[in-house]
RNA sequence: GGGCGGUUAGCUCAGUUGGUUAGAGCGCUACGUUGACAUCGUAGAGGUCACAAGUUCGAAUCUUGUACCGCCCACCA
């Protein structure tokens, strides 16, 4: 056999992928200059935290993404896939201080700018494992336009859209209650606080009115910030209560008098009706005393520890000694305990609520009075919102899309400003001589003002505003550059929908705000990788896959088709991390099948080309049709219909059966029928082998191009194989066409697979053995169904095993079956059969079938279904009458004969 | 509290505008060393499509209700 067309007896995956893609990468194909065209298609990759190791998320979400990718690259189309990392602020600085934790030092103890560099050699290090991981799954990305958030580039990027929305007003410092977490020691933005229901108490505790006439009784979850308390409120349609208001009442603990007010905020009904009001730790509290002129005294230090503080600078002595430094849920319970001793705790109510958590450490968000940069989001979200309601920006699944409504509908201003080191600085300057206050592109040197010295904002941005410029950040904007100019906008965002608000949104906003165009006109989010408890992968809970585990025990191909075909628009995938065998096994399976179709198909092809000359063009053999067997015709005219659907699939983004029409092209039509229908002529037996090597190379050729986007690895190995293919390339081949729709051959083979079928039924039923061979009869022919066989009696005897075929009426013991159109098959089986067991098969299917047509019957006898129904649907069930009626029929012939 | 999904074979899921004998993969059973493949082949078992009512000639598919599961949002302490 000459070399060019041999293929490993044993498909080993991990010996063709890493050098396949070194290859490509040296031949610069996934480069959009390695084939330009008039309608790039872009897509930027969610940018991975730069500390990150590969996990199954971005073994999903990247593949994905390839796949996509590697579908335009085929259809013709120049294709860019921007890479690059995310220096994600917290997570970051979260990383390299337990770093140092463990050298037993804190960043203060190193200081700002030394810690600085500490990190960013830390990411010099380890930032490109994840992008190298991401080459070991097979991504097309252009590696040499690779971005990250945190370069010289983007920092420009970031500086320009700050000092924009500066200009424009949209950026101000506010002074309320944020989200502060209070293990990272920053605020968070809504969207980083996450809810979580808990199960908690609602404490009624008593205060004491100033004048000794008793007492009210306010309902709070959090007992310990009642030290902040600076009123208590009651609504003013509370009539009730109104004659307490104006009094005061001495706070538990610390003795402060605190007045009582009016305030509709007060929900009427909800526990005492009673209200504490802590400002500084309660942000509808901050509203109601900012109402009231009312002082807001912080009583909790940045890492939730009882103290007293004061942004209004008065305050102290709200703290006893004995709760000082207290942290704040051992507060709660001393507290609580404390209470119950002095007799002022009235009781305590289960109660379930939401609170809010870090998204980065799980710690409970504290509300806590600060001020912070904010940037004003209306302006930015209203845009966004017409985009959506017009149709500009599509979502997948579509309910995602009312969720990006809803949430754009109720947007707050977006807090911007984190007290960390890791991340762009906020570029305000102030000026203490003139007291000014202002952004600038570049660092200044002094005010440009008044001259005096400069003082820079000790903050850094939020990660995602950087991350929010990315689809054009990573083009080379604000420049306006070759890339920015071709590239800008993308086509498709693929992601996962927990960042639908931090990210996607927010890129939208920008895109249209400083690009004045949408940054991509479809957003495709894939569901969440999960275990089969249903619970998130995560390195916590170590249910986790590695993906490159999966790799090098099956393949990147494996993997690949694993996901994408457990993938249905809008569910997410659940993978067995506890028996990785069985969950790859249908990829696995499937890459080894197409292996060996390829060592059957490759070892002709070569022939082929020998007989043939150079292999033909995709117009033959089907241009010279009348070389073609019913089986050629059949096989071409399926394949085509695969060509279509799976192109469909792709282009609706059902992945899923992306890859499912293939695969059962390839295994249940090419290789169960196909294949075996032509080895009679393959290995010569019967003439017509150079027709049957020319049609099912070009079918192989054909499936290979429609698998590639999500087999990359072993579609290319295979392809190279092809005659006239060694220095070719699938990754920029042509996708397929599939014009041809031969419905007459389809019906014609569908006959002759009936006919086989029901032969290896009754062989299987009587127990003959695989190696037997059997006579059969068929009856009951038309002219068209008797054509079919004698277009495919080697295929029949062969898959049939039989020693002959005949047309003629059923005689003596043997099996039964029936056929479409009227017609019916008879084994002989003498001896063999067993009277009874034959008997007891026909008269079950017989009974099944006489119920399948009564039912059939009373329903075309039914005058409203002949009135109401449509002529095709009513047409259609007569047939099925008529045919029924006759395997009936025959069946019933048979049952006699055989004197049951 | 507001909004939105889901419930189909042991498991994971298809089922596109209501008309099929409700499908696939994995798993399971029986048989099989047939000129590529035992990571395979052939045959097969397995489902009252969550439950109830309704619309319709006809419902897994539409409507309403119930139960359970899940997602997004949320300043009733």
């Amino acid at each position: 056999m000459p070399e060019t067309t041999e293929l490993s007896p044993q498909y080993s995956p991990t010996a063709i992928e890493a050098p396949l893609y070194q290859e490509w990468m040296a031949r610069g194909l996934f480069k959009p200059e390695t084939r330009r065209s008039d309608d790039p298609f872009v897509m930027v990759i969610p940018p991975p935290n730069v500390t990150a190791q590969l996990h199954m998320g971005h073994g999903l979400n990247d593949t994905v993404q390839d796949v996509i990718v590697r579908f335009e690259r085929m259809r013709g189309r120049e294709t860019l896939w921007v890479p690059g990392t995310d220096h994600a602020g917290i997570a970051t600085q979260n990383v390299v201080e337990r770093l140092i934790a463990k050298e037993g030092k804190n960043r203060r103890d190193i200081g700002r700018e030394a810690f600085v560099e500490r990190v960013k050699s830390f990411v010099a290090e380890t930032g490109s494992t994840i992008l190298e991981q991401l080459k070991a799954i097979g991504c097309s990305c252009d590696w040499s336009r690779t971005r990250y958030t945190f370069s010289p580039e983007m920092s420009r990027a970031v500086r320009e859209v700050f000092v924009r929305l500066w200009d424009e007003g949209l950026i101000y410092r506010g002074h309320r209650v944020i989200h502060w977490c209070s293990h990272c020691l920053t605020s968070l933005s809504d969207e980083e606080a996450e809810h979580t229901e808990h199960d908690g108490h609602l404490y009624h505790i008593r205060y004491p009115l100033e004048d000794g006439s008793g007492h009210v009784t306010v309902a709070t979850t959090r007992p310990e910030t009642l030290l902040g308390d600076v009123a208590v409120a009651v609504n003013p349609e509370d009539e009730p209560k109104q004659k307490f208001v104006g009094k005061r009442v001495r706070l538990p603990f610390n003795g402060e008098l605190i007045p009582i007010i009016a305030d509709e905020a007060v929900e009427l009904g909800f526990g005492s009706g009673f209200l504490k009001i802590t400002p500084a730790h309660d942000p509808n509290d901050f509203e109601i005393g900012q109402r009231h002129k009312l002082p807001a005294p912080l009583i909790l230090t940045p890492d939730a520890k009882l103290a007293d503080l004061s942004l209004e600078g008065k305050a102290g002595g709200r703290v006893p000694a004995e709760l000082f430094g207290m942290d704040r849920f051992e507060a709660r319970r001393v507290m609580v305990e404390q209470l119950k001793h002095l007799k002022l705790l009235d009781k305590i109510e289960p109660h379930r609520n939401a609170v809010r958590h870090c998204y980065r450490c799980d710690t409970i968000v504290e509300p806590r009075l600060s001020d912070q940069w904010f940037v004003k989001i209306r302006p930015l979200a209203e845009p966004a919102l017409a985009a959506y309601r017009n149709g500009e920006v599509k979502f997948i699944p579509e309910r995602r899309g009312r969720e990006y409504e809803q949430w754009l509908e109720n947007i707050r201003d977006w807090n911007i400003s984190r007290q960390l080191w890791w991340g762009h600085r906020i570029p305000i300057w102030y000026c203490d001589a003139c007291k000014t206050t202002k952004a600038y592109r570049e660092d200044p040197s002094s005010c440009e003002k008044c001259g005096g010295a400069l003082r820079q904002d000790e903050d850094v941005l939020d990660t995602w505003f950087s991350s929010w410029l990315w689809p054009f950040s990573t083009l080379g904007w604000p420049d306006q550059t070759p890339d920015l100019e071709r590239f800008y906008p993308t086509d498709v965002l693929v992601t996962a929908p927990e960042i639908l608000f931090l990210w996607v949104a927010r890129m939208i906003f920008s895109g249209l705000h400083f690009m004045k165009q949408l940054p991509f006109h479809t957003v495709y989010l894939h569901g969440t990788v999960r275990d089969t408890q249903h619970r998130k992968m995560s390195k916590s809970l170590g249910n986790g896959i590695d993906p490159l585990d999966v790799v090098q025990l099956y393949g990147a191909d494996a993997l690949r088709f694993t996901v994408i075909n457990g993938l249905s628009v809008g569910t997410d995938i659940i993978l067995d991390n506890t028996d990785l065998e069985a969950t790859f096994a249908s990829g696995r399976n499937f890459a080894n099948k197409l292996w060996n179709v390829g060592r059957l198909v490759l070892s002709h092809a070569e022939s082929l080309s020998a007989d043939s000359g150079p292999r033909p063009a995709a117009s033959w053999p089907l241009a010279d049709g009348s070389k073609l067997a019913l089986s050629d015709r059949w096989i071409l005219s399926r394949l085509d219909r695969c060509v279509r659907e799976t192109t469909d699939h792709l282009e609706r983004f059902r992945l899923n059966d992306s890859t499912g029409t293939p695969y059962h092209f390839l295994w249940d039509d090419f290789a169960d029928w196909y294949l075996e229908a032509i080895k009679p002529r393959l290995y010569g037996d019967e003439p017509g082998g150079d027709v049957a090597r020319a049609v099912a190379v070009h079918c192989f050729d054909t499936v290979l191009r429609l698998l590639h986007p999500v087999m990359p690895f072993i579609t290319e190995t295979l392809f190279r194989k092809l005659p006239g293919n060694a220095d070719a390339t699938i990754v920029l081949a042509p996708w397929p066409a599939g014009d041809r729709n031969d419905t007459a051959a389809e019906e014609d083979f569908a006959f002759v697979q009936a006919l086989v079928d029901a032969i290896r039924v009754i062989r299987a039923d009587a127990g003959v053995k695989p190696g037997q061979t059997v006579a059969a009869s068929v009856a009951g022919l038309t002219a068209k169904t008797r054509a079919s066989i004698d277009a495919e009696r080697v295929t029949i005897m062969r898959l049939g095993k039989l020693s002959s075929l005949d047309e003629a009426a059923a005689s003596g013991p043997g099996g039964y079956g029936v056929l479409p159109a009227g017609a019916s098959v008879f084994v002989a089986l003498s001896g063999a059969i067993d009277i009874q067991k034959e008997c007891a098969r026909l008269g079950e299917e017989c009974s099944r079938l006489e119920k399948q047509l009564s039912a059939l019957e009373a329903k075309l006898a039914n005058e409203k279904f002949l009135a109401k129904a449509p002529p095709d649907v009513i047409a259609t069930e007569r047939e099925k009458r008529a045919s029924w009626a006759e395997k009936i029929g025959t069946l019933r012939a048979k049952v006699k004969a055989l004197g049951c």
